[in-house]
DNA sequence: AACAAGACCTGCATGC
DNA sequence: TGCATGCAGGTCTTGT
């Protein structure tokens, strides 16, 4: 599922459910997802309170006070959401973490393909945890500016699809709005990707802010798994300008599809990608 | 060192 | 209806 427009729409919902309350019960029902579920998981979380909820890429840092930080990730499948505790439907198959509130609130982790993780971290060292240390910079935070791109992506002979799909030239980023930035950004997603320098190297930056903005603002984009934590599907689907439109109109060049064949679609190291053809060079 | 391909999982849409 | 195929928002590991 979740790029950073959605992990972020997920930490914005727990935070009134979580932060400064107590977890009165935490389950871990299944050995593992991606990686094994700390034996002493349930142990170290059951009894703390709850004294942050901050993300880092498309991580989760659910930091609890006097206690360790647990780190999730939701893979692709993976959803958390909300839900009084009284009178809850019992746990699907696929419901694989329960942290339930002194407050009567129980968040489930639900992640269908477990590509998922949660681990637990100590705060002291946090920065140092093997799963964030090589962490590119976070698009939306002032340590993100196109010099710093351009030197991340010096040297790189790869396309600029590929680069910027790897969480340590710049975090967050995933397969939609990578797609989606370029396209603002009339780059081709094709280019190497040390040949994005200057004028391109600001439009890409521009572009990768805005989207990301705009997506946050819209709860995220719901395509198969992601939800608010509430529910509520996100709605930025509604504005993809290439993400899976093949043979739609672009929405830059206002061209006849039946001449053009509109958006276009090609696979990039095993992945989608969505482009325009003729806007982006 | 950088890069592409493969692996990890389940569920869903499609086509025969 | 049943079955096979391909595809999906990620990232770690493997091999070139």
């Amino acid at each position: 599922m979740p790029e950073l427009p959605e992990v972020e729409t997920v930490r914005l919902g727990l935070t009134p459910a979580l932060v400064g309350e107590r977890l009165s019960r935490v389950a871990a029902r299944r050995p593992a997802l991606r990686l094994p579920i700390p034996v002493d998981l349930v142990q170290r979380l059951t009894g703390k309170v709850v004294g942050g909820l901050d993300r880092r890429a498309k991580y989760l840092l659910l930091r609890m006070i006097d206690g360790p930080v647990a780190l999730i990730h939701l893979g692709m499948s993976g959803s958390m959401t909300v839900g009084p505790l009284a009178g809850h439907a019992e746990p699907g198959p696929h419901d694989h973490i329960l942290f339930e509130t002194a407050a009567g609130l129980r968040v489930t982790f639900r992640d269908p393909r477990r590509f998922g993780l949660i681990t637990l971290a100590e705060p002291e060292t946090l920065d140092d945890h093997p799963l964030l240390a090589k962490l590119g910079p976070e698009p939306l935070s002032e340590a993100f500016d196109a010099e710093v791109l351009v030197r991340r992506l010096n040297g790189r002979q790869a396309s600029i699809k590929a680069a910027l799909l790897d969480q340590g030239v710049v975090a967050g980023l995933g397969n939609i709005y990578v797609s989606e930035a370029l396209f603002r950004a009339g780059i081709s997603p094709l280019r190497p990707a040390a040949s994005v320098t200057g004028a391109w190297a600001e439009a890409l930056v521009t572009a990768i802010r805005a989207v990301l903005g705009e997506a946050i603002a819209a709860g995220g984009s719901s395509l198969r798994d992601h939800r608010q934590t509430d529910g509520a599907l996100g709605y930025f689907q509604h504005s993809f300008a290439v993400y899976d439109r093949v043979g739609l109109p672009c929405p830059g060049c206002d061209c006849d599809v039946a001449r053009t064949g509109g958006i276009e679609r090609m696979v990039q190291s095993g992945r989608s990608t969505f482009f325009c053809g003729r806007r982006q060079r």
